[in-house]
Parts: structure tokens; sequence; C-alpha cells
RNA sequence: GGGCCGUUAGCUCAGUCGGUAGAGCAUCGGACUUUUAAUCCGCUGGUCGCAGGUUCGAAUCCUGCACGGCCCA
């Protein structure tokens, strides 16, 4: 951690009464011995044990081992409780003088909440009925030498849960299960795409060119070839490459790149899934990704119903679909549909609104801009928008009946973008043609435009077949299915300013 | 980048009109062999985010800065 405290400078006499315990520690020998080995787990425990009455757990004559952090000391005289916190979940620990021994029971007195231990014991049941773990033993493991945060009230500012994030796993359950959840998320999605015969690859994320994207990079260098290379902000053009190559079915699901600001929705390094599919179209994709979407919330919830920031969604029906124009007309009733196609017209409308209209801007560009303002935060139901104007979407297929707008969709859910697809534009001159326009756009000041790409040219002048691909943000689905209202609480370690 | 809000003990938070810095939990000492926010008794613990300014006097008012949050671009 570059941007951490300085060396020590906030030992209080909570740490200072913690380091003398350790000093003694040290003087009697290893303070950090790694020989304690456990044999099971707290919730394995629970799950064996819960419902066994006390009587018949008295008889349970097996000792088990557990290791874990002390959540919580509670001692009375010559017996005590405390609470053990494995990866698992916890388990009540029951320390008797007479059981544990004299000496072994002064040092239980000793250790901190906070400390990680070994215990050694049978099951038993408490006069109120919890399952317990009577220990034989009991033995520190490493010292904790700072204190938790309070039992009750927990740690709830956010800049120390972010900054902190081991602190806040430890202490905070809804944290931990967030992160479990985004696993499990990863891990279906693996499963789902295996299993339809994708397969995953792996390309650069150091890249000479920044492509298939319209974002800033991340500029590095690399000395040995003197020259400066960019953090992928997409890694669509190499995937198609692999499509040219005859990977079919492809994916690729790893961090991206982007040099834009830090909001709740935009942390500058995300997770993308991206997976591409020969011989398929939008419209297959887009059932692709309702089935996807709709199996996800399953596996990792257990059901399609998904309830986020106070507001119920249903995954298991088919997803509204409305062109991208449509929904502009919906949501702007003082505009004619009929003239959106008329730069003037929407360049009035998109001012009207706010939009700081550039000269370089078309009017597929202009509606675009009107539909992120006037439309997208209103996206709430499972939505597809789809005929994404050709001027904004350098890498689609055109439409066949309108080559105006493209074979191309975004899913919406919550207001915010999930996923964006499209039928891949596989016309080398045509693609060739739209790199063109994009280098203008560039010359004339746009910054996100894309570069020129010669190599993915020549892939394409090989020959793409037709092919449907689509990226899906990971960390905005997380968000959503574990009811995170910021990316930073489904990222485990967001991007922050330096502390101090 | 702009607006608003926040920053006080390890944690969670009070702090009135500008007049010696407070609570709960944790810590520390003592009692206690079925507690579970253990209980009881006693004691500790502070660069009030940082730097200036106003004032006899600033946690409090003013300015700037840092970090965080929300909203907007």
């Amino acid at each position: 951690m570059s941007d951490g405290p300085s060396d020590r400078d906030d030992d209080s006499y909570l740490v200072a009464h913690r380091r003398d315990k350790l000093a003694r520690l040290r003087s009697a020998g290893n303070a950090y011995p790694n020989g304690f080995r456990r044999d099971t787990l707290a919730e394995h425990l629970h799950g064996r044990f819960d419902a066994v009455d006390a009587t018949s757990l008295a008889a349970e004559t097996r000792v088990y081992r557990l290791a874990g952090r002390l959540m919580a000391k509670r001692v009375m005289g010559k017996a005590g409780f405390a609470q053990l916190q494995d990866a698992s979940g916890c388990m009540q620990l029951f320390v008797q003088q007479n059981a544990v021994g004299e000496a072994a029971y002064e040092a239980f007195k000793n250790f901190d909440v906070g400390d990680l231990v070994g215990a050694v014991g049978t099951v038993m049941k408490t006069k109120t009925g919890e399952l317990s773990l009577k220990l034989q033993r009991l033995e520190l493991l490493a010292k904790s030498l700072r204190p938790l945060p309070e039992k009750w009230a927990g740690l709830t500012d956010t800049e120390t849960r972010y900054r902190q994030r081991y602190l806040d796993l430890i202490v905070n359950r809804q944290a931990r299960e967030t992160f479990l959840i985004r696993a499990a998320v990863v891990r279906f999605l693996r499963q789902f795409l295996d299993s339809l015969g994708f397969v995953e690859v792996e390309t650069p994320m150091l890249q000479p060119l920044p492509g298939g994207a319209a974002a800033r990079p991340f500029v590095t260098h690399h000395n040995a070839l003197d020259r400066d290379l960019y953090l992928r902000i997409a890694p669509e053009l190499y995937l198609k490459r692999l499509v040219v190559g005859g990977f079919e079915r492809v994916y690729e699901l790893n961090r991206n790149f982007r040099n834009e600001g830090l909001s709740s929705r935009h942390n500058p390094e995300f997770t993308m899934l991206e997976f591409y599919q020969a011989y398929a179209d939008y419209r297959e994709a887009m059932e692709l990704v309702e089935t996807m979407l709709r199996d996800c919330a399953l596996a990792v919830c257990g059901c399609t119903a998904v309830r986020y920031q106070g507001a119920n969604y249903e995954l298991g029906r088919p997803f509204r679909r409305l062109t991208l124009a449509q929904a502009v007309a919906e949501a702007n009733p003082d505009l004619d549909p009929a003239r959106f196609g008329d730069r003037n017209h929407l360049a009035e409308a998109a001012r009207a609104r706010g939009v700081l209209v550039g000269r370089e801007m078309g009017a597929g560009k202009l509606l675009t801009e009107i539909f992120e303002k006037t439309v997208e935060a209103k996206l709430i139901e499972p939505t597809f928008i789809t005929e994404y104007p050709t001027e904004v979407s350098p890498l689609a297929r055109c439409n066949d009946a309108n080559p105006e707008v493209t074979d191309r969709f975004e899913f919406f859910v919550a207001g915010r973008e999930l996923a964006n697809g499209f039928s891949e534009l596989n016309d080398p001159d045509d693609q060739a043609l739209r790199f063109r326009r994009q280098a203008e756009a560039k010359a004339a000041g746009d910054e996100e435009a894309m570069v020129f790409d010669a190599d993915y040219l020549r892939a394409l002048e090989y020959g793409l077949p037709p092919t449907a691909g689509v990226g899906l943000g990971i960390d905005r689905l997380v968000m959503f299915l574990t009811d995170s209202p910021s990316i930073r609480d489904v990222l485990l370690f967001p991007a922050m300013r330096p502390e101090r």
C-alpha cells in the first residue's frame, strides 16, 4: 500500500496495551506459531449439531478443532464465553478454568477481541440452547494489535470500509456476502458460457492501440521497446480477431481500464465480460443475455425476483424492447419523430436539454445525447434499447433496412446500462470508412473517438464470419444482484484518492 | 469541474448563544463457573481533518485546502 498511513503514526494506548502483551508472548516463545491445524469449520458443526438436543450432545465425546478470530469475550471469574469467527461463520466457545488449566485460563483472560486463536473441545449446548464448543485447549495463533470496531454499532464509515476493506470484511457480514455473491456470479457466467461451447481466452491488456470502445485510455511506457502502450479500454478487437481465427465462440472476463472520473457507477478499472458468437445476430444475442441474466439470478440469489434499492425487479419475464428513437419520442413528446434525421431540429432540442452541441455531431450523435439525457435514468424495468445510430456505433453492422442505424442493443435495468451488444461489422470496407470517420472526429476534438486500427482491418479482410457480440458490465450486474448502491461496494479495493 | 452535506476518543455519535471536551461500547484495574450488546464497582482515553483569519476567548463564526458522501455536468 503506497498511500497508507505513515509508519506507526497512530499508536494509541489501546495498541500500546496489546504490544505489551505481544512483548510478553515473544519472551515466552514464538508469538506467531504456525503449528495448529483445525479439522472442522463453525458452520459444519452447526449443520451437524444444531438440531441435536443437549442430553444427546453430552454423549458426544469427539474432540473438534476450530481456528479463527475472537470476536467477543465474556469472562465470569473462573469460566467465560467467547465467539470464534472463521470463514464459514461463528461458534461460541465455553472456557472453564478447571478444563483448560489455570495457565491457559489466565492466557485466555489476556486475549483481546480480534486475536486469532485455535480452540479444541467437544460440542455442548448451553442452557439457552446455543451450540458451543466446550474447550479442552485454547491457544493464541496470532496477536491482533489494533482494536476492532465496536461490536454493536460496527463499522459504518464508508471511507474506512473502502480503504481498510479487511476490517469491513471482518466485522460486516453484508460485505462478506456481497463478495461471495460476486464470486458466484463470475463462476456462474463462466459455467454458463463454457456449457454453450464458448472458449475463454486472455488477450492483451497492454495494447499498442487502444480500441473497441469510446473512452480515454491510460498510457504507459514499455522501456525495452521504447514505445507507449495503452491499458486496454476493451478487448473487443482482439476477440473478433480470434473469431476470424476460428474461435467461433469466444469470451473474456477480465479488467478494462478507462481514464475517467470516479463516481458511484464508475471505477477506473472495472470488470467486463465480452463474448462473441459466430453465425448469430444481435437478436439471438439478446435472447442469450435474457437467459444468462435470468439463470444468473436464479443460480446466485435463488430466484428471478430481485430487490434493488427498495424496488422490485423481475428477470423471469422477457425484457421490454424498443428502439432508441421510440424511447426518445416517448420521453420527449414535444419532439417530432419524423424529424429525427434532421440535424438542426435535434441540435436545437439537444441544446435546450443542456447538451453542449459540437459542430462534429451529426443527427445520430445528437439523438443519442438526447437519449442519454432524457431516457436512460428512466429505464427502470429490464429493457433492451435497439437501433443505435450508425454514427455512434463504429463497430456495429448497419441495419439492412435503414443504414442510419445499426443492429445493436443496450440493456438497461434500474436506470443503468448493464450490457451492450450488436451484430458485428464484418465488411472491411465499411469498417475502414467508419474508422476514417472516427479519425475525423478525433481530429475535430473528440477525445473518445476511436483510432484507425490497420491490423484489425487486415484481419477483417481475411473474413470475419457474421457474428454477434456482447459486453456485460460485471460490477454493475453484481451491484444489482447484491442491492449495492455504489460500485465501490462491489469492488474489494475501489480506487480512492491518497489518504491525507 | 460545479452545488450541497460531513470530518470530535479505537468504534458509533452528542456538543445549545463563541466561555475549561461529553456519552455508550471498547480499553485498563477489581468481583463473578452457563454468558450471549453479560452484569456490578472503579479508572483511563482528545492535534475537535489541516492551515490561516476574526475575537479577551473558537470544536462552534469566516477563508482556503485535504479526504469522504450525495446530486449535477
